[in-house]
DNA sequence: ACTAAATAGATTGATATCAATAGAAATGGA
DNA sequence: TCCATTTCTATTGATATCAATCTATTTAGT
């Protein structure tokens, strides 16, 4: 009775090798400190590159959908937000048809900074996009979608 | 030159639907939402079953080698460990031979919470690796670790 | 119009993440 | 041995992440 409950070495090393959680977890902390690296010049973390991205569009989205996109809780982009307001790239301001709801749009300044990170990121894309098989990256992109 | 900085809402599209970081950064937002959910009833996050999970060693493991397995920042482990220390799940002791060092290791206790997840983790695993279209699971896992 | 239910965000509290920095201990060269 | 360097970890500060809970507003049913 004593180690019954003792997981075998062999079931951890299976667990580490398989789950695609940890694999997903641990490719995005590596690609979140490349692009947050690249994008250091550029005052962007890859978080909020993303964000703001999503944010150039001909009409001010509201929170629920751009969340949505990002596949993060609204409560993240709530406080995502915060920082980018502050340094007076984000504007969030209420929708006047439904009061409850806010409209997210990019500053000017928001807009050039968002086009000087570009480069960055094209080039950054382009680095890690060659270090995979060709062809896998699109293979990838749809696996991922797959589970989110 | 008034709008030579704005990026074109075409760009805008390009960079949403091709960007790896983002691609990886959502779908490790939403898996982790989906293991975080399943472990609940266990008491871990999908995090901490990853870390644990690599504690399960025959001799305990530095600090060092456990963050790089994660892809994590030394830091981070650092601060990850904390809640575990406190609900007596994980043990941080002096290494003996090189005291910069730490040495990592479960409690029975934690032995006990994380056989009580694997099968949790079982069953989950499962249903996502049943997302993927056949054969695909690996082929991720090997592209996904290009990328680490 | 009135009220119950649904919806959109905000706040709080806990953990996760990393950069920058600092400290302690081991190592290597003179 | 002595000292500079390297290695290993901790601390601090900022942002990221989500659950639980709350308020305000809209919508739907009556």
């Amino acid at each position: 009775m004593s180690n019954s409950i003792e997981i075998p070495f062999s079931t951890t090393l299976m667990v580490r090798d398989t789950c695609l959680c940890l694999h997903v977890q641990r490719a995005a902390r590596a690609l979140a400190r490349l692009f947050d690296d690249a994008l250091r010049p550029a005052g962007l973390t890859n978080g909020q590159f993303s964000l703001m991205m999503s944010l150039n569009r001909p009409e001010p989205p509201p929170m629920g959908p751009v969340a949505g996109l990002l596949a993060m809780d609204q409560t993240t982009l709530t406080a995502a937000l915060k920082p980018l307001q502050r340094k007076g790239w984000v504007t969030v301001m209420e929708n006047p048809r439904d009061r409850r709801g806010r409209l997210l749009s990019l500053t000017p300044e928001g807009k050039a900074v968002l086009a000087k990170a570009l480069p960055i990121w094209k080039s950054t894309h382009a680095m890690i996009d060659g270090k995979l098989p060709d062809g896998s990256a699109e293979r990838l992109r749809q696996d991922l979608q797959a589970l989110s």
